[in-house]
DNA sequence: GCAATGAGCGTC
DNA sequence: ACGCTCATTGCT
């Protein structure tokens, strides 16, 4: 054998590979989430690859010493990079499956949350699955006719607003839904006026109960040809056999959980979010986005429209309409008052609190319970709203196990939840709010307290018990109904996960008040109000007979918005209370935390915008119990304006950090969703 | 004075 | 986790 390179030694494998004729520079966006590593790295493209590496396909590239995936952004003749290029080690597949509006997309996401465009993109994009590559895309479903406005001509801007999506223009909107609205057919009529232009459109909702609703409507307006679902849980080749027809241009209407925000529909005309106030629209891993941000940024860098809707309404959403980026469409105040419910608040000085023996066996306030007679006497269902199982614990008797009782109005004691900083916290009733700080037991006269998960499957039994000979019913985790039909019955139901009522439900009951508002959460006032009116939108009008309850202090602000059924009013305060706090959404925020040593060592190189100002940093609550480390959390602030400066900053400090290879790991979140 | 070895670092 | 640089070591 001869010896050297003739028996293919290093000089002549790296000699097989020739680089392409032209454009043989390869801009490759590496799946390595380092901040000091999120730019593209140059590579040459082997000739044998010349015709496979389009932009937008995946690759394998040497990194480091290792093959990593990665997705190739374009193709040049030169490089700026001094020093040899590396050949692409392989092209995966030549499926161009980042388009350039969804790299850019990325790009902008990674900017706005201090994240890395590689972070983004593995939520953006699903994995391959190379059969379903294989097969041919679908015949591209036909344009189909404009629909009917007449949904949207009950609100005074929305027929306007459709006409701006017919005739192309990046109309902005936040739209407060009415009482009673079916909200899945407005937003397939939105999404088909844009389809029959030709252009896509995007509609992102909290969870599958409501993509499969408005995937139905969407159905009836466009054919089931013209448009998909996308969810996470459907199984990777479906997944990605409806992801493709959507990139390959086959499907213009898309419908989805909040990954479905980076779907890559072709000339995409509108960008839709329902119920943004959802937390399940905040995406749980890094560099942890809100779809409706990322649709806002998406509509901003298309020139596409964007739609915000629900029953209630965000500060978010209220700050693009007061700083003019979108406007409202909402019913005149004489509609939204014909077609919403009579509410009543029973609060803590409320006179009226079980003093009927049926009241307290099904633990109702005598007004909640007189207004669930009425309506099943009416032969309607009514809703039953209760927190969820663990969210606030339920006490019982220590030595007995009998539930707990209020000395007052006989409801359910429990343990108010707060900061868990150790601090003993009197047992207060979930219902009227009053404190019991000296328990009695009522059967068996033993003081002590023990804290016991109840559900809404036994709050279920108790209220069967009370309404002897009425079907009662249960939705929630576990087992999620759809919806019910319109016969009397009990329906009892986690926030969330009320059921739809054929012809509406006689009446509401809303018994998580106090758990909700006794919250230290920022947002547990806006929240309450969301499920609230998110509920009780399911309720027929007053007009009809419907009622909502609500177990809350009549005077409180939240009980106040949904009295008068006016989100937009409440919102406008709560903005303006954040504001006066320096709380997002009025200001910028990030979350940073890591161990002291960590945190430190971050906040020292951070190099702050002018408006910059640290809070903290403080022990993180909960990190404590039974972790060996400690971690702390500082808050950073900024005015608007400097959000992308900070994220830069924040950035550049982690930089920093992962270019030493320190393991100490800091996590930085921007305008994170639970704030204290 | 200079090759051989190894630790550290950037990552195309 | 490779391959580069640069410092240290050991021998002439």
């Amino acid at each position: 054998m001869p010896s050297g390179d003739a028996v293919g030694g290093p000089a002549e494998r790296r000699g097989e590979r020739r680089p392409a004729a032209t454009r043989s520079v390869a801009r490759v966006c590496v799946d390595v989430s380092l901040a000091h590593l999120d730019r593209p790295f140059d590579y040459h493209v082997p000739d044998r690859f010349d015709a496979d590496a389009v932009p937008g396909c995946r690759v394998r590239v040497r990194f480091a010493g290792q093959l990593v995936n990665g997705f190739l952004l374009e193709r040049g003749e030169h490089t700026e990079h001094v020093g040899k290029l590396a050949f692409l080690d392989r092209v995966l597949s030549p499926e161009p499956v980042l388009t350039p509006e969804i790299a850019t997309l990325a790009r902008s996401v990674a900017d706005r949350y201090a994240g890395t465009m590689a972070d983004v993109l593995r939520l953006a994009i699903p994995p391959r699955h190379a059969r379903t590559e294989a097969k041919p895309p679908p015949e591209p479903a036909p344009v189909p006719p404009a629909p009917p406005a007449d949904g949207w001509a009950r609100y005074p801007r929305g027929r306007a607003y459709l006409a701006a999506l017919a005739a192309g223009r990046p109309a902005n909107a936040v739209w407060q839904a009415s009482p009673g609205e079916d909200w899945p057919a407005r937003l397939a009529e939105a999404a088909a006026t844009v389809a029959a232009t030709g252009r896509g459109a995007v509609l992102v909702v909290p969870d599958h109960r409501d993509l499969a609703r408005v995937h139905a409507s969407c159905v009836r307006a466009v054919g089931e040809a013209g448009v998909v679902a996308l969810s996470a849980d459907l199984g990777p080749g479906e997944r990605y056999r409806r992801w493709l027809a959507v990139r390959r241009g086959a499907v213009r209407v898309v419908v989805g959980t909040r990954a479905a925000g980076f779907a890559p529909v072709a000339d995409p005309g509108l960008f839709a979010i329902w119920d943004d106030g959802d937390d399940l629209h905040a995406e749980p891993r890094a560099p942890y986005p809100h779809a409706r941000e990322v649709l806002a940024q998406r509509a901003h860098l298309t020139g596409a429209a964007l739609l915000v809707g629900g029953f209630a309404r965000t500060c978010e959403a209220q700050l693009l309409v007061e700083t003019g980026w979108a406007h409202e469409v909402v019913a005149t105040r004489d509609q939204v008052r014909a077609s919403a419910p009579r509410v009543t608040a029973v609060g803590e000085t409320d006179e009226q609190l079980a003093r009927d023996q049926a009241a307290r066996t099904a633990r109702l306030p005598l007004i909640a319970f007189e207004a669930a007679r009425a309506a099943l006497a009416a032969e309607a269902p009514v809703l039953i709203q209760v927190p969820r199982r663990g969210y606030m614990p339920v006490l019982a008797c220590a030595r007995c196990r009998e539930p707990a009782r209020c000395r007052r109005c006989a409801g359910p004691l429990s343990l108010p939840s707060g900061p868990d900083d150790g601090a003993a916290r009197p047992a207060a009733c979930r219902w009227c709010g009053a404190a019991e700080a000296a328990f009695r037991c009522a059967a068996c006269g033993a003081r002590g307290l023990r804290a016991v998960a109840v559900g809404h499957r036994r709050t279920a039994e108790e209220l069967g018990r009370a309404f002897p000979g009425v079907a009662v019913r249960t939705s929630g985790a576990g087992e999620v109904l759809a919806s019910v039909p319109g016969g009397p019955a009990l329906v009892v139901a986690t926030p969330g996960a009320e059921p739809v009522a054929e012809g509406g439900y006689g009446a509401a009951l809303l018994l998580d008040g106090w758990a909700m508002l006794g919250r230290a959460d920022l947002r547990a006032a806006e929240e309450a109000l969301r499920r609230w009116m998110t509920a009780g939108a399911l309720v027929r009008s007053g007009a009809d007979g419907g009622r909502i309850v609500v177990t809350a202090d009549s005077g409180l602000v939240a009980v106040q918005a949904i009295v008068r059924w006016d989100p937009g009013w409440h919102a406008g305060r709560e903005l303006a209370g954040r504001a006066e706090l320096g709380f997002p959404p009025a200001v910028r925020m990030a979350a940073v935390d890591g161990s002291p040593e960590a945190l430190a060592a971050v906040l020292d190189d951070l190099r702050l915008p002018p408006s910059g100002e640290v809070l903290g940093p403080v022990p993180v609550p909960g990190s404590t119990g039974g972790a060996p480390t400690v971690r702390e959390r500082a808050l950073v602030r900024v005015t608007r304006a400097e959000g992308r400066e900070l994220a830069a900053a924040l950035s550049a400090a982690v930089s920093v950090r992962t270019a030493r290879k320190d393991p100490d790991p800091v996590r930085v979140r921007m305008d994170p969703f639970e704030l204290l």
